[in-house]
DNA sequence: ACGGTTTTCCGTACAGTGCACGGAAGACGG
DNA sequence: CCGTCTTCCGTGCACTGTACGGAAAACCGT
């Protein structure tokens, strides 16, 4: 009767230290950390507490990280479980994208690098594309309506998080925005006086430039019923 | 009377190998044919036929050469000199700006990166602002439509380039299609049924899409006149 | 014609990168 | 007790961006 388990210490009994979820959960840390230039294997490698090369054993390469991380990412975006009206559906669905992408401001720059094939992107693009198929579009109609609500949000939040991006403090808020100020007003004054409501209201650019585009769907679709 | 002009070989009264603009052309030309991970200062410099710190006399980073070459083929976006219908307006330039962007496909995903300060950008965002606001826009619902406007067809032809960009051949694009299709109607077949126009038609998605914002700010503008 | 200053060019060096290779250490089935 | 297989990872290679400092050339004032 060798070690009984009482005494045996049985905590990992074929317990390998490393795994896909441990690299993937490290990987969305260091880069919401230190952003897509800090995320190397060897940091990421350090920050699991593992050589370098053991990451070999679970990931064919710094690329499949991205992809893995991208996709891990998007599973924070939850799924609703009641349908409700298409359009309440996809304001509350895309204010949560961008939510998720302000959260992790390296995605908007990697979605325009890679495509969208993970199980939960593709998870979360199926109750889009019901939505508005409910709604009453079929064929090109509504994969250019998909597209077009995508490609916005993913624009959208790209462009506002650079500018997130420069700004740590208040101090170097205002400088950078007197700097470009300066910079907008020497070069082309009436340019500047038409947009110069460039000041921080993201959340009600992002909505109106939203119901744009959802107003545009809305004529498209037929004059139907309920 | 020393050495006439006429003997004298003037070629070069004071000019110096490189310039900023010798890098900028070198930078796009490289971009252009190796994508954005085959950009090293070493292979700029040697496509230059120079040293590789040779360019930091131009320039202080790579990042600025990154910012100078976005700057430079935004600049291949002509300004028409009549603006002519709002609408039609709209439609050409941005028509335009996915040619352009479809012609250099490192510059999407740059975009999403930097800001757009450069002359050619201002340059080409004023008559862009103006047409709109000639046509009744104002304030934020101006900025929003510009905003959407340039978010879409930023995330459009991101969208897009990634999928040109994996396929050189006829063959591999068969075999891409044939595995993302497998993929797809493995994992969720509503999904592939209701999206089933995802052949290539890209020209017409863009300009599907990009009515459904138009029509979307259409209906914004104030009822006025003609 | 000449000394000094400034501009251009660039070789070297350093810290960092992704990853190929091959070995070690341990867990497992016979 | 002996292979075999899985996990871990040290070493090494080719490559990156760029700091530093020196060489050479072009310019200017005398």
């Amino acid at each position: 009767m060798p070690e009984s388990i009482w005494l045996r210490d049985d905590d990992r009994p074929r317990r390998p230290r490393l795994s896909r979820e441990r690299i993937v959960e490290a990987a969305v840390a260091l880069l919401d950390a230190e952003g897509a230039a800090g995320l190397s294997m060897r940091a990421l490698a350090a920050r699991l507490r593992a050589g370098t090369m053991s990451l070999y054993e679970y990931v064919r390469s710094k690329e499949d990280v991205l992809d893995l991380a991208l996709d891990e990412v998007i599973g924070e975006i939850e799924e609703p479980p009641e349908p409700g009206p298409w359009r309440d559906y996809l304001v509350r669905q895309l204010t949560q994208s961008r939510a998720v992408m302000r959260r992790h401001p390296w995605v908007p720059a990697l979605t325009a690098t890679r495509p969208l094939l993970g199980p939960n992107a593709l998870a979360r693009s199926r109750p889009f594309y019901a939505a508005l198929a409910s709604a009453g579009l079929a064929g090109p109609a509504l994969t250019a309506a998909v597209g077009t609500l995508t490609s916005y949000v993913n624009g959208f939040v790209a462009a506002e998080n650079i500018w997130w991006a420069r700004i740590r403090t208040p101090a170097a808020d205002a400088e950078l925005r007197g700097a470009v100020a300066g910079h907008l007003n020497e070069r082309m004054a009436d340019l500047a006086r038409l947009a110069q409501v460039d000041n921080g209201d993201f959340d009600g650019q992002f909505l109106l430039g939203l119901d744009l585009i959802l107003d545009g769907i809305a004529a498209r679709l037929p004059p139907e019923t309920s």
